[in-house]
DNA sequence: CCGATGAAACGTACCGGTCAGTAACATGAA
DNA sequence: TTCATGTTACTGACCGGTACGTTTCATCGG
């Protein structure tokens, strides 16, 4: 028994995709070697092969994870304000700049990893951008919503809040712009509510 | 005679500094390898380390260059409209927006190093820090003579929109929400001008 | 003019270490 | 048995970095 308390352990690649979760997000995917992720998930380099057929797959595999977390973080938001969608982005955007401020935060996930992988195509990158059109296009339905003027221009002026609350949360931590972007957007909308 | 036209190439130091420099820029720091830079410079890897005590330490100067040219641009906007703080940070947002939808754009190279290298302390994250401080402070300068309520929620707000062009720009290319990042920090400011 | 000298800039060849990825085989449980 | 996993050892390429020899050239005394 791998466990004290008779619990089985994880399977390998459950292992894996977990220890690849944290290391990725912190340190980045190039930093990290397939060396480390296997060590400290207690499991062995084939074992990390049979799951995942090369590290970009499974950099690809962590991206969609990570993609899947923040659309729960969302869609929790969303839950939170039925039927009002200026409400539902405002807290989610306000808790978002609460995270933003924590230490250890180090922005999203997928757009890090359009940083580290510019080369069109990377399955890393590929999983990132179809991400970010997603949220774009979520965000025009939001808007639409929002009875403003130009609802297209203002879900990509909240898209640059969060990318923007995204970059300055692992640049400056607490105390930085961050803590901002709720408060931004709320005068953005109600900005947007009146003509030019 | 090294050149047919008479003129001398630049010295090994400069070159690798060019080379570098795009190299950096386009492809990331992590990503490229010093045996790559002194390929394309034409140069030997001695001659590298004979001017640069490592590759972060050169990394360091490529960010101290880019620092340099950033500032450039900005004082070149500032410059345009004496004693406007507004249509000065307005043209330099419209600028940045056109940028940011060209072909290649990959962002900033001083935001891309945060992404790059989050231990602090790192010498290409030093460089980054201390820019992106510097920024805030000028931004909040400039917020100070915009006649608002309240100056720093306005600066950090406008660098969340700055940092999201940034990111954005590199993301989606062409036709992304890049382009609404002046348009939006328009509207931001005249939100500004009333309370709440 | 001459050849010697020293210093700076440069290149050849190499270091140990790490990278991602694999082959062959052993183990252990269902 | 079957099947997921672990073990060991390995590949070839690449990583950042360096010891050491070579070229270039200005400056000298004579």
């Amino acid at each position: 028994m791998d466990d004290a308390d008779g619990i089985k352990p994880p399977r390998a690649a459950a292992r894996i995709r977990e220890t690849a979760r944290d290391l990725f997000y912190k340190r980045g995917i190039r930093a990290v070697g397939v060396d480390e992720i296997v060590a400290k998930a207690g499991v062995t380099k084939p074992s990390l092969y049979r799951s995942f057929s090369s590290k970009d797959e499974l950099a690809a595999c962590y991206l969609r994870d990570y993609e899947a977390l923040f659309w729960s973080r969302f869609e929790e938001a969303v839950a939170a304000h039925p039927g009002d969608s200026e409400a539902q982005l405002l807290l989610f955007l306000s808790r978002l700049g609460e995270r933003a401020e924590r230490e250890g935060y180090r922005g999203c996930g997928l757009t890090n990893a359009v940083v580290e992988y510019p080369a069109p195509g990377h399955p890393a990158r590929r999983v990132s951008e179809d991400h970010k059109r997603a949220l774009r296009m979520r965000l025009w339905d939001m808007a639409a919503g929002m009875d403003v003027l130009e609802p297209e221009a203002l879900a990509d002026a909240l898209l640059l809040l969060i990318e923007g609350c995204f970059a300055s949360g692992q640049i400056f931590g607490a105390d930085g712009p961050a803590r901002q972007v709720a408060d931004a957007a709320r005068r953005l909308i109600r900005a947007h509510r009146q003509p030019g």
